[in-house]
DNA sequence: TAGCTCATGTAAGGAGTTACATGATTGA
DNA sequence: TCAATCATGTAACTCCTTACATGAGCTA
């Protein structure tokens, strides 16, 4: 159960609304969990019936706004579940899905997907660089930081990676 | 539907049953879309029945085997399929969850399940290597097992990246 | 004949996706 | 006052996970 987790992270750096964290996750944690906004209303609603948050309506807001804080069985339920035990994280790769099948049927044409995709990962890629230049330029920076940058860092590899495999791709797929 | 055009690429490789499927799933297609005995069932029994792939009562076998064969429709399919749009690959990633989490929480000791994980996408990575190193060592590949060798080189980067990535975390980490 | 392995499933629940529904306030 | 936007949800569906159920041949 990520999400309730990543949700309780969030709400500690900052309370929120629904839509708020929906907005955040958007720009910050969503990068690796991405999260609708009616998962995350469903996840807070499951998050307050059980103790680890609460809500106060936002007076003088538009719709009917509610203000999540988390309370401190929440912050305890966190602080277990960090320490618990992680389970290896599985690749579920559709794109190898389809080279492996294209590798047994006549190849239909692929390039143009391949290079659309080599693009996104670009643009992801120049987006998580943007934020390292403004966010983690500087020297001497504390724990916390550095373990905000570590996660980052990982983005940017990831979105390299992917666009290399790209790349690699095209170049075999040319070959006729 | 990735493990339906993922059950379809296998059968047609080779002609199985179920629990055939699921054991080749295990060392092969499984690396990059896991997926269980009882999901590889369930999915059979529902390409059956759109007459993608059809079954033969294998007679004089243990239990009731059936042998599953692909149709010209489910290759028609596939083939379909693998030309499709290709949605951007999302991470989903618990530990960096974690690590987020640890950055705003009082972290409680992590470094022994990151040494765990670090070992076992060591293991993975080693497997891999071994595979590549028996089965795509040769010159002057055809096509299609340049495109096997280039999926299976996707799995060897991306737990290089994993592992590296563990190192890291556990850098940061130690700095107290 | 009892237990092991092969082989195929069922059931219940958790999690994510997609489309739609609804109410309140702001600004043209 | 009407459309846009803020804000919170419901409903239906797909997919994956986990635990359990069942039957049939093989072998000691």
């Amino acid at each position: 159960m990520s999400l309730s987790h990543a949700l309780l992270t969030a709400l500690i750096e900052c309370p929120s609304s629904g839509l708020e964290l929906a907005k955040r996750f958007d720009r910050s944690i969503g990068y690796f969990w991405p999260a609708t906004h009616q998962q995350i209303y469903r996840e807070l609603a499951k998050l307050e019936k059980e103790k680890l948050v609460a809500a106060k309506i936002v007076a003088g807001a538009r719709g009917r706004k509610k203000n999540y804080h988390v309370l401190p069985k929440g912050r305890a339920e966190l602080k277990k579940w960090v320490a618990a035990s992680q389970p290896l994280l599985l690749i579920r790769d559709e794109l190898l899905v389809r080279l492996r099948a294209a590798a047994v049927i006549d190849v239909p044409p692929l390039a143009g997907e391949i290079k659309k995709l080599a693009h996104q990962h670009k643009e992801k890629l120049v987006l998580y660089q943007a934020i390292e230049a403004r966010d983690f330029s500087g020297h001497k920076m504390t724990k916390d930081q550095k373990l905000r940058h570590l996660v980052l860092k990982a983005g940017i590899e990831f979105e390299q990676l992917r666009l290399n495999f790209c790349k690699q791709a095209l170049a075999v797929l040319k070959t006729e």
